[in-house]
DNA sequence: ATTTGTTTACGAAGATATTCGTAGATGTTC
DNA sequence: GAACATCTACGAATATCTTCGTAAACAAAT
């Protein structure tokens, strides 16, 4: 049972549930506003649709109902990664990985964890 | 003047002529049909539109067509890695970074680059 | 209990993307 | 040059995504 590919803006919906967890349309909506504006029943409209896709699973026992994400962040990372190293970057993980690290501002901390995960494959291979 | 985005399909089209350079849109519908079914003049009409948005450039000069990229790979790549890290991983690069090295494999020499990267940057900071 | 506000459900319009049939032009073969 | 193949152009059907108006249910406030 393979999980759909979320459309853009089920992406974004998706997204603000796995960073705030649980939610009512409302307060996805409200933070949806911030960056975009569509009005509430748009954004109702659309977190019905993806419940019934099953990208949504929903509490519907008080009035108003809460939403969460039906599928995992990680699997849906790695479906929109694979792709994306496919046809963007000609099948290149790595291609990926160095275009990602030159343009795009990541912390020393962070760094380090890949520096690493980088060792740990080493050491594997010995 | 910011490039629009190209769509899914447009973007299967992109990384072919990406990969083989300028083509005629039989060598595109070819090898698109190695990984998917659609007709001739299917991919015909995606690449007419193509060339209307300012995806394509074309050589009309013989009567088959010769179609080539008009935007750079590099600068696509960066346009959907943000949009991806924005949505999909929560605004870190370096997620998106672990995530990539952790699920898609990457030759010995290729990680080489990666580590060799993350030694200038190391440097450069002191 | 009427007004006011918030919510869900529904349907449909509008926008965008994808697919392909058909026609006409051009080239190729016999 | 007639038959055949290949190409572009065009238009339209289909599918998919996005947006929102409207109505009904419900709750809270006066």
């Amino acid at each position: 049972m393979k999980q759909q590919k979320p459309t853009e803006s089920e992406l974004e919906i998706l997204g603000i549930l796995w960073e705030k967890g649980a939610s009512t349309v409302r307060e996805v909506h409200e933070k949806l506003a911030e960056t975009k504006d569509a009005g509430y029943t748009t954004t109702l409209k659309l977190m019905q649709i993806m419940y019934e896709k099953g990208l949504l699973t929903r509490d519907a026992s008080s009035k108003t109902h809460i939403y969460a994400a039906a599928v995992s962040q990680q699997e849906t990372q790695q479906q929109l990664l694979s792709k994306m190293i496919d046809t963007v970057f000609g099948g290149s993980a790595s291609q990926l990985v160095l275009q990602a690290l030159g343009h795009h501002k990541s912390s020393d901390k962070e760094l380090d964890q890949i520096r690493q995960y980088l060792n740990d494959i080493e050491k594997q291979q010995r």
